[in-house]
DNA sequence: GTCTATATGAGGATAGAC
DNA sequence: GTCTATCCTCATATAGAC
């Protein structure tokens, strides 16, 4: 069937060549993104950069929202890198767990228009990565190992106030969170506003972490990085 | 001088009458924003919602953004009045600090647009209210607010982790602004995502307050709300 | 002086020509 | 598969009616 495979090879061609504008419009998507913020992602901007029609992309993408989307996931997925390289740099959960705050921190300042792309813009991104934990989904893994470095430390034998009418312990996830919540008020105020929360991030994020788990210096590990000693008592 | 009183008094009554149009536009602007959020006060839909042309609206604010800043000026002062009542409520500083977060906390969640034009919108908003601090601004009162709380829980002989490269003790400011962050990251995500942090606002709240502040149950204020005892060593 | 009507130019998205 | 032409909505500006 001569007629059949020729078909066959002209498809896997034009598939080829289809994955290759697709990829084109993420990159330059991205890059704008990167520089002038989500909102700068316009259809006629990114048809300008691409060499083509604005009419072109949608010929790859349904909408506007589905390109944000992937570019999404990709930020999510350089999240995940940017914790996973500080988590496991050591062995001992306080340590890890100061890096890796430090980390998500650090992400955040240093990627501030993904970060808001990801975690300020719309609700549907953080939804859609994280409502069906799909086990490969980068955005999932990041919440992933969030849960386990705090579930290591409560194993190491961290005590969390109680929590709930009938009083009882907090969970791994409910610990997860809170930091989580706490680190990223820390980002976005200072994303949305650098001006002013008037200390700086170097000031806050020690003083959040250290604050947050007062007894964390008080079992193994010296003070880490800013030579931040605990005074509590 | 009859002609002068009678332009002095029909100036004054065209005054008037401006004044109650630009009450109506800001009236009709709030209306708008908490009903379906920042994004959908639009100059056509207002001028709608008023009996105006869009035009018309142009004769009272400069542009979409001095309307909201003026809202938002609005929203500040709401948020004010939501912690005075709650921060004056006791004379205790730890119960009244709790108290103070968890209207904080409440105020965000119960009006979501508002808080979002206020605190998640754009920087200029924040920026301008608390760059310079004018002793009667709503959002600079707010912000002094905490502060002052903050303060009287340290006068109070709590103690907080040492920060900066030569370890020095934090500031009441430094407190505060720590404390607000992680407050606003909990608000912040809740309205972005309600559905992820998967812990209820009424459980980070108090386990955020009383992980950030270890032991201020140490001291003299037994559990207050949800009966949540201290379980940290 | 106050407003309406209209223009400009941005944006997302689509239909139909080639 | 790509582009041109087009529609709709938006903020904002101006011209001129009243």
């Amino acid at each position: 069937m001569p007629v059949k495979t020729k078909v066959t090879k002209s498809q896997e061609r034009r598939e080829q060549a289809r994955e290759t504008v697709r990829q084109e419009i993420l990159a330059a998507s991205r890059q704008i993104i990167t520089e002038e913020g989500f909102s700068a992602l316009t259809m006629r901007k990114l048809a300008e950069r691409i060499g083509y029609s604005p009419a072109a992309i949608y010929l790859h993408f349904r909408n506007r929202d589905q390109i944000a989307h992937e570019v999404s996931r990709e930020g999510y997925a350089d999240l995940l890198a940017a914790l996973t390289a500080a988590a496991s740099s050591n062995g001992d959960p306080v340590p890890r767990f100061r890096a890796l705050c430090q980390a998500y921190v650090r992400f955040g300042l240093e990627n501030p228009q993904t970060y808001s792309l990801i975690f300020m813009e719309d609700p549907a991104y953080l939804a859609a990565v994280l409502a069906h934990p799909a086990a490969d989904d980068p955005g999932a893994r990041a919440y992933a190992l969030l849960v386990e470095v705090a579930g290591a430390l409560m194993a190491a034998g961290r005590r969390l106030p109680k929590v709930g009418k009938p009083a009882r312990a907090a969970t791994a996830v409910e610990f997860a969170e809170t930091i989580w919540a706490a680190l990223h008020g820390i980002v976005s105020l200072k994303l949305t506003c650098p001006a002013f929360p008037t200390s700086s991030a170097e000031v806050l994020t020690p003083l959040m972490i250290e604050s947050l788990f007062g007894d964390l210096a008080g079992s193994s590990a010296p003070a880490q990085k800013n030579g931040s000693t605990r005074a509590r008592r």
